[in-house]
DNA sequence: TCTCCTCTGTTGCTTAGTCAACAGTATCAG
DNA sequence: CTGATACTGTTGACTAAGCAACAGAGGAGA
């Protein structure tokens, strides 16, 4: 299930992914993730409710893979993925986690209790294998897990603490602020 | 080939068309139609190449298809498909006509001398048989081949010369100018 | 309680799509 | 002329997707 994340593979099998996924955040934007059925997602997307089940073990194992491909992407496209532990780099990414949470909260129907704690197991377990990369690569020794657990919790609750707040003004100026109190946590380990 | 327009048939194969179709079109926005290859559209389709050959003879074949697709929308739009002759109905399948054909230059890149001649054929092709299927729904037992032949290439001349116009203006008055003469022709018979 | 209904996972057989390889044609450059 | 390159159209063996049918788990309502 899902073992080759973009390696080269049948094209049918990226095809059909690709299709599922564009259903399922099309739906999401209409309905509630509770709500949502296999059977509305297959039919959107034009396959076999049984073909679905060749990809994926269930709706919330599609949500994981959903979200995390999502969150990727915007790492991706700010290369936070290829480097090293700095300053500007943390900036980056706490500025892309509150961007994603708070774009989530605007682009999905009716955030549930249930939907926002899957969401934030997935989007924390990114950001600890994130900061984990990083730390390992420096000189120190330290095992990363600690500072690498307590950095995560504290960028994830930032950002939806952010996301969650009526009106969100100066993403910036709220980033900047909160910045050197994540950072003091990491870079004695950096 | 082709066998079943819009019955019930494998998604696959709705699918796959489907994907053939939009890849097509949106290389046409780009591209010449003649420096478009088979490779070019299963590329963009995300399918096979060989698939293609599954589907259609070859790329005139796709374009014969495509066009016909795209009319047919247009007509089906305006209900020209399930109606007999009338003069109003004529005004709006010149108006279709000649919008189609308007589109077609403002969407296409470089119309090409060849290009522009597959579409003619088609398209009158498209008209003539559905100028039949109005005259013969009418109790005049005359054979209607030869006013719908008229009809069809006086329409398509109407279109293609407001379609060549560099700046065109009121569509409207155009045809309600033109109008007349074309129904001259047929109103003997319906 | 019972039935009706909808959704979930799963299965074995069928069919469409993929792949790699082939021969054939056309264009272009040295 | 010759080799390189690029596209066409076709083939047979392999693989993913479709289908229909199943058992089972709720939930709603009479």
């Amino acid at each position: 299930m899902l073992p080759n994340p973009d390696e080269k593979l049948d094209p049918r099998i990226k095809r059909t992914r690709g299709l599922i996924l564009r259903s399922f955040e099309d739906l999401l934007a209409e309905k509630n993730f509770e709500t949502i059925s296999v059977q509305d997602v297959t039919d959107k997307a034009q396959i076999n409710r049984a073909t679905f089940y060749a990809h994926f073990q269930d709706k919330y194992a599609l949500l994981d893979y959903s979200i995390s491909q999502m969150f990727m992407q915007e790492i991706e496209k700010r290369t936070l993925n290829v480097c090293h532990y700095s300053s500007d780099n943390l900036r980056n990414l706490i500025l892309a986690v509150c961007e994603f949470l708070s774009r989530m909260h605007t682009d999905c129907a009716q955030p549930h209790q249930q939907f926002e704690a899957l969401i934030e197991a997935q989007i924390k377990q990114q950001i600890f294998g994130l900061l984990s990369h990083w730390l390992e690569q420096s000189k120190s020794k330290v095992p990363a897990e600690i500072p690498a657990t307590v950095a995560t919790w504290a960028i994830y609750g930032l950002a939806s603490h952010y996301s969650h707040t009526k009106k969100r003004p100066a993403l910036e100026k709220f980033v900047d602020e909160a910045l050197p109190l994540v950072a003091v946590n990491l870079e004695q380990f950096a």
